[in-house]
DNA sequence: AAATCTATGTATAAGGT
DNA sequence: TACCTTATACATAGATT
């Protein structure tokens, strides 16, 4: 693309890094909106920047919708590879989301107690870390207010 | 791109949209792919077909990692927008209890995220602060590790 | 840092096998 | 149906402002 071939390295100098995630992301959000439309498929995209901004882009604009789908989808998954673990009855779609997001939650929950923090990566712990500084912060000027 | 312009509408004929279906998806992956690479960035990318099969992409092949860090920074405004999921039918106790869990969970989850922190008490406050800050000292003797 | 400009590399729509 | 081929449209790296 353009100029220069492209090696599929990280690029190292942060300038051209951001300009480049810049143009790419637009391009890439462009794509999945036309693969969505074209081919009437539905469509979750998720991108956070070096930095921790988020970009996203979802059929009809409803991540939700997609993530709960997704979610199904994975569990029945996990379901039939793993049968007999788990329910042997009649259970609903329903009902199979809302487990999904429950699991997520307990994990999520874990990690803001300082719990199960192995599974996590570097990057992980430093997008974490950051929550908990700025939800202290929040809390600290919240504080404030019984002084 | 190719040899006809294209126009942003749904492509009726089956076959052919299911053949542009298959050649933007492993364009999209490929791209979603290079974006995470050469721009550092966390991609977490997911397609259904019409027929409903999953395709998907994820930096480090791990997109419960990406939904996680999803929730934690959209999970407030999904509160907002999905309010009334509430079905008034024939729900099973397992699932009532669950969904209990959930909603507790979900509370407990705005605040440690340093939301909704009105509706705490000073004495809440100071146990949730000592808990965010025990939290932060797991995490970065955790951090450590990667040194 | 953001916007615009082009030369060039890629993706892909049609068409062929 | 699925895989090649190729002409063309599109995306974008690097430069410029």
């Amino acid at each position: 693309m353009g100029r220069g071939r492209v090696q599929l390295k990280r690029i190292e100098n942060k300038v051209n890094q951001q300009v480049t995630f810049s143009k790419r992301r637009s391009g890439l959000l462009k794509k999945a909106h036309e693969i969505s439309v074209l081919c009437d498929a539905d469509v979750g995209l998720i991108v956070f920047s070096t930095k921790g901004k988020l970009f996203e882009y979802a059929t009809d604009s409803c991540m939700e919708r997609i993530l709960e789908r997704y979610e199904r989808c994975s569990y029945v998954e996990r379901q039939l590879k793993a049968p007999a673990l788990e329910s042997p009855g009649s259970w609903n779609l329903e009902h199979a989301k809302i487990k999904a997001r429950l699991e997520v939650m307990q994990r999520n929950q874990r990690h803001y107690m300082g719990d199960d923090l192995d599974s996590l990566s570097l990057k992980n712990l430093q997008n974490l870390e950051h929550q908990l500084d700025g939800s202290l912060k929040k809390l600290r000027s919240r504080k404030v207010c019984f002084v």
